[in-house]
RNA sequence: GGAGAUGUAUCGAAGUGGUCAUAACGAGAACGACUCGAAAUCGUUUUGCCUUCACGGGCACAUGGGUUCGAAUCCCAUCAUCUCCGCCA
C-alpha cells in the first residue's frame, strides 16, 4: 500500500509506474481515488463541524439541567435534534468513502525499485549472477522421487489416500535429511545473528490482509471453517504479524529473525509434469527470515538476505543462481524481489528454491509498524523476507547435485552433524 | 469447554450518564533549580490518529455495534488477561 498523500502529490508516478508493471487496468483508479478522497476530506470537515456544535450544546444541556431549567434544555435538545439527521448521513457517507478509498488504495501496486527490469512477466526476469559450477554428470539423474524411493523415502500413495494429492510422507533417512536441513539452516541463520523464532502457525484475517494482496490470499490461503484464523502460507505472515501496531526506538532496529514453519498452500489451478512429487504440495516446512529496518538501509538488507540462501546452498554443494523479477512477475506490495534458484542436472536448467522481497514500507504501513527517530518523529519501517531454505524443494536440488552413479548421496561436511556424523547415503537393498 | 472477575497514559489506579480525559491520586522517566557531586526537596515536561496554509476542529477509555441531546460509565457481541473447575500432549 502506497501514501495517500504521495499518491495525491505524484500522480503521474503512480500511473507510470502501473504502466511498468502493464496494469494498465488500474490506470483510472488513480483519478478515481483521488477524487473520492477530495471528497471524503471534505465530508469530514463538514461532520467534523456538526460533532463540535452537538458536544458543545450537549454540554450547555448539562448545565442547565444542573440548574434546574428543564425548559430551557429541551430548546437546545431540539437544536441539536436538528443537525442529527444530517450528521448521521455523512457519518454513513464518511464510512463508505474512507472504505472505498481503502479498496482501491489496497489494489494500487507499490512503487518499484528503478533497478527493477521492466517486463510483462516472469519470462523476462532476469539472471543477476551464478554460484558454482552447474555440472551434468555423464550418468543419469532419475526423477527426485524415483530417487527417494531408492532409499524407500517416500510414499505418495499412502498419502493422497490419508490426504489427497499434494501431500507426502517422508520416511527413513530421506525424512531425517529433511529434519537435518532445517536444523542445520536454523544454526546457519543463527551464527549470523539472526534470532531464532517459532511463530503460530494460523493468523487472523487482519493480519492476512495486512501482509499480501487479496489475490495472493485468495490463492493461498486456507481457512478454518467456523473461526477468524487461518493456516500461515509462510511464517513471513506471523512473524510480520508480529510487529502489527507496534512504535520502535530507532536505536533498537533492526531486527534480524529467523523462523521455523510449516507452510499450507492451496497451490490454486493445474500444474506441469515437472511439480509432480514434492515441487509444488500443500504442506511442507520452511526455514524463513525477516528483517524490519529503517527506509535507508533495506536495499542494503536486501543483498544480505539473498546472499545467505546462495551461501547455504554452497556449502551443501548445490549450485545456484540468482534471478531478478521483473516488473511485471512482481508481486504489488512489493519494491524489489529475487528468486534464488538451484540448479537441476536432470533438467539442465535452473528451478526456483527460494525467494527474497523488498516491500519498502507497504506491510509496515497496513500493519502500522513504525519507528520513533532520534527527534521525535515517527515514520513508517521497511519490512524485507527471504526464505533460508524450504526442505522438500531443497531436497530435491540436494538429492540431484550430490548423487553418485552407484545410486548413494553424498553427505556435505557441514550436514554430516545433523545426519549422525554419516558421509554419505547409500540406498536401501530391499 | 464451564463459572466468576478485569481491560482507562510508561506502570499502579480513581472516575459508574453531563459542568476536570491536555485523565484525580501514587510511582517511574526526561529536563531544570538547589548541591563540590549525589540523595532528598522544588519546578517543568511525559499518547496516538485524521483534517486545516494557519488558527482551530474532530476521533480514540480493549475492539465493534446499540441506547441517549450527551457514554469510560447503561445494553449486546467479540477479543485478551487473571482465578477456580473440567479436559488434554
Amino acid at each position: 500500500m502506497i501514501d495517500l498523500k504521495f499518491l495525491r502529490e505524484n500522480p503521474e508516478a503512480v500511473k507510470q509506474n502501473m504502466k511498468n508493471k502493464f496494469q494498465e487496468h488500474k490506470l483510472s483508479m488513480v483519478d478515481e481515488v483521488i477524487e473520492l478522497d477530495a471528497k471524503a476530506r471534505r465530508t469530514q470537515q463538514e461532520a467534523d463541524e456538526l460533532r463540535a456544535s452537538r458536544k458543545k450544546l450537549s454540554k450547555q444541556i448539562g448545565v442547565l439541567m444542573g440548574q434546574g431549567k428543564k425548559e430551557e434544555a429541551e430548546e437546545i435538545k431540539a437544536q441539536v435534534n436538528a443537525g442529527a439527521q444530517r450528521l448521521a448521513e455523512l457519518e454513513a457517507l464518511e464510512r463508505e468513502l474512507s472504505e472505498k478509498v481503502t479498496n482501491i488504495m489496497m489494489a494500487i501496486p507499490n512503487m518499484i525499485d528503478p533497478s527493477v527490469p521492466i517486463g510483462p512477466d516472469d519470462s523476462c526476469n532476469v539472471e543477476i549472477e551464478k554460484f558454482g559450477e552447474p555440472t551434468v554428470p555423464d550418468y543419469e539423474i532419475p526423477y527426485h522421487t524415483d530417487i527417494m524411493e531408492k532409499f524407500n523415502g517416500i510414499d505418495l500413495e499412502s498419502a493422497a489416500k490419508v490426504a489427497g494429492n499434494g501431500f507426502y510422507y517422508l520416511m527413513g533417512d530421506i525424512a531425517r535429511l529433511h529434519s537435518a536441513m532445517t536444523t542445520y539452516a536454523r544454526d546457519f541463520m543463527i551464527d549470523r545473528g539472526f534470532t531464532y523464532c517459532i511463530p503460530p502457525f494460523m493468523i487472523r484475517s487482519n493480519v492476512v490482509t495486512g501482509v499480501m494482496s487479496f489475490e495472493e490470499m485468495d490463492a493461498m490461503m486456507y481457512k478454518i471453517e467456523g473461526e477468524d484464523l487461518y493456516l500461515i502460507g509462510t511464517s513471513e505472515h506471523s512473524m510480520i504479524g508480529k510487529f502489527i501496531d507496534t512504535i520502535h526506538s530507532e536505536e533498537k532496529l533492526p531486527y534480524t529473525l529467523t523462523s521455523y514453519s510449516p507452510c499450507f498452500r492451496k497451490e490454486k489451478g493445474a500444474h506441469g509434469i515437472e511439480e509432480r512429487g514434492v515441487y509444488r504440495i500443500h504442506q511442507f516446512e520452511k526455514q524463513e527470515m525477516i528483517v524490519v529496518c529503517k527506509p535507508e538501509e533495506s536495499k542494503v538488507w536486501y543483498d544480505k538476505l539473498w546472499q545467505n540462501t546462495v551461501d547455504l546452498f554452497r556449502s551443501l554443494d548445490v549450485p545456484v543462481r540468482t534471478l531478478e523479477c521483473c516488473s511485471g512477475d512482481l508481486a504489488d506490495l512489493k519494491v524489489k524481489s529475487c528468486d534464488v534458484e538451484a540448479w537441476s542436472p536432470r533438467q539442465k536448467k535452473y528451478f526456483e528454491v527460494g525467494s527474497c522481497s523488498n516491500l519498502g514500507d507497504a506491510q509496515a504501513r497496513r500493519l502500522k509498524i513504525r519507528v520513533r527517530g532520534q527527534d521525535g518523529s515517527k515514520y513508517y519501517a521497511h519490512t524485507l523476507n527471504n526464505t533460508v531454505v524450504a526442505p522438500p524443494r531443497m531436497l530435491i536440488a540436494f538429492l540431484e547435485n550430490n548423487l553418485n552413479e552407484d545410486g548413494s548421496v553424498n553427505i556435505p561436511t557441514a550436514l554430516r552433524p545433523y545426519m549422525g556424523g554419516k558421509e554419505r547415503l547409500v540406498p536401501s537393498t530391499n
